[in-house]
DNA sequence: GCCAACGTTGGC
DNA sequence: GCCAACGTTGGC
């Protein structure tokens, strides 16, 4: 059965609209281990809320989907990286990645504001722990979010 | 740009 | 193993 995922970037970094460009993309650069963890239980199939932060307003801007999952972050042994990790390696990876693809652009971003105020979605994390860029989000969630970014 | 929240590091 | 210091996230 197919798992639901809030998945957290800033545009001004890699936006949804990167993401249809691309078609699909490596998630790389996640350097927390609670949301690493979290990409490791990912399958290929499961679908996540493309949540941009830092953005004005902060919003669900789109769907994506798994494509392959967690595998080694290369990033992290590299030192010119922006997220370089000295305590990973190749022989000792630390850190993982998932690869998803663009499902679609919500015609109707649903901002931070929104999820705070409606009904079903109190319990979201993303209301709560403001700082997990990786977390699971519950499959009435994710219809009463990707129901409201289809709003005209 | 500020700063609260909170995860991580490192001294002890 | 505690916890202070530090760094980062991310809303505002």
């Amino acid at each position: 059965m197919a798992q639901y995922w809030l998945m957290k970037s800033e545009p001004s970094v890699y936006s949804i609209d990167d993401l249809a460009r691309d078609g699909r993309t490596a998630w790389d650069g996640v350097r927390n281990f609670q949301a690493r963890n979290f990409m490791r239980k990912m399958k290929v199939g499961d679908l996540v809320l493309f949540y941009h932060s830092n953005a004005d307003p902060p919003a669900v801007a789109g769907i994506a989907r798994v494509v392959r999952e967690a595998y080694p972050d290369a990033s992290s042994w590299n030192p010119k990286a922006h997220y370089y990790d000295p305590d990973s390696s190749p022989q000792n990876p630390r850190w993982d990645m998932v690869d998803v693809e663009f499902v679609e652009k919500l015609s109707n971003p649903v901002p931070l504001s929104t999820l705070k105020d409606t009904s079903g979605l109190e319990n979201m994390l993303v209301t709560k722990r403001g700082r997990l860029s990786v977390q699971p989000v519950a499959k009435g969630e994710f219809e009463i979010v990707r129901k409201l970014g289809r709003k005209r």
